[in-house]
DNA sequence: ATACTAAATGGAGACCTCTCCGTTTGTCAA
DNA sequence: TTGACAAACGGAGAGGTCTCCATTTAGTAT
């Protein structure tokens, strides 16, 4: 999981190949930073790292495909902190940890809002297949219905978790996460109260 | 609300523009059904049509734009349908009330699927306003904000209709709606339950 | 070394969205 | 009628996304 397309490939990616690919990282994130996830096109990126355009998005098809690749580490390292605090607190009530996760989450939407919106964004134009197979997506989804699972465990509702955890996802999509931001003006922490005593928080009153 | 850019305007409405306002409406409505909302580019329309590209976009900012203008009949009797249901029922439990109109609006959304998806990925495209101002969303959002006022009337929570009108507004947007009936397989009853029962009836079990 | 081959490249080009602006045309007042 | 003028028009063009393909080139087997 570590190396996936950094050294040893099925047959070794072409120096050459590797040169460009670190070429058009390190350019698309110095145009990113300077101007803005938003205001920088695949354009201007192959351009400013002098390849042609057709080369650019050989190897990523889309600018979401480039932000994917630029939060890759930031993601791994999201996820080492969930799995480290779920090992250190597995005694710890489901809902809580649940209510901690978002949080976690929180905190990385906030680090990295240019860059997730870039990746969800893309998604949608693109092939239509809606935001379902980031691996971001699908790997939090997992973690989510399983705490909704042990959450439910002893009662009576059938169950309903991957629903749930969809729900919890979709709130903190780009889209609404910064429509409740800027048209409603919560903070993320009025955010993560909100959400959780509307969806974790389910049996009795709050 | 009734008239608002079909009769009489501030200083009356140019016959020619009148004119052309409708062979954009029709043109569009043509071309949409034959080869399916998403396929058909602004661009096609007006050569179709046989007007200049500056002629479409100074009527309609976007594609989002001409969708809206193509549904506002059908969004004013979805709503006037509402309204009757509404009138007619108001002694009835505003959790059952709810969950009724939310099988209005999947109704709704399933007739009219492509052109409110129109809509919708046109405005999160373009100003960045998010789905937030389409008139149709702020509507159902206030009816929705009423209803749960009304179900927490006798409860101890604080109050978070607003929240949770969002919340059940994203699920219920394109993305989230064709993700579950596509990717989690869910028909439109299941997905009316499923939100139920996770928003809805959040007093006891289930 | 040499030839072979699959990967990589770049740029032309198809098609799109959206803006700008010089020109045309209803409309209304004189 | 006849101006005058704001509204409407159309199309050129800037800038994007993305594809296709003829050409180049890095590894590899001989």
């Amino acid at each position: 999981m570590i190396n996936d397309q950094n050294t040893p490939r099925i047959r070794t990616e072409r120096r050459d190949a590797a040169k460009n690919r670190q070429l058009i990282l390190d350019t698309a994130h110095r145009l990113f930073e300077q101007f803005g996830v938003e205001q920088v096109s695949m354009n201007q990126i192959a351009t400013e790292a002098q390849i042609g355009p057709g080369t650019l998005y050989r190897r990523y098809r889309n600018k979401g495909e480039l932000c994917q690749d630029l939060i890759k580490d930031s993601v791994d390292l999201f996820f080492d902190d969930i799995e480290e605090y779920l090992q250190e607190n597995d005694q710890v009530p489901p809902n809580q940890k649940l209510k901690e996760i978002l949080s976690f989450f929180i905190r990385f939407r906030e680090k990295k809002a240019q860059l997730l919106t870039g990746v969800e964004e893309a998604k949608s134009t693109n092939p239509l297949k809606s935001r379902s197979k980031s691996p971001l997506y699908a790997e939090l989804h997992q973690i989510l219905v399983e705490l909704f699972d042990e959450m439910e465990a002893n009662e009576n509702t059938y169950s309903n978790s991957a629903f749930k955890a969809d729900m919890v996802l979709m709130a903190l999509s780009s889209d609404s996460y910064f429509f409740q931001k800027d048209v409603r003006g919560y903070s993320p922490e009025e955010i993560l109260e909100l959400l959780s005593s509307t969806l974790i928080y389910t049996k009795k009153g709050f």
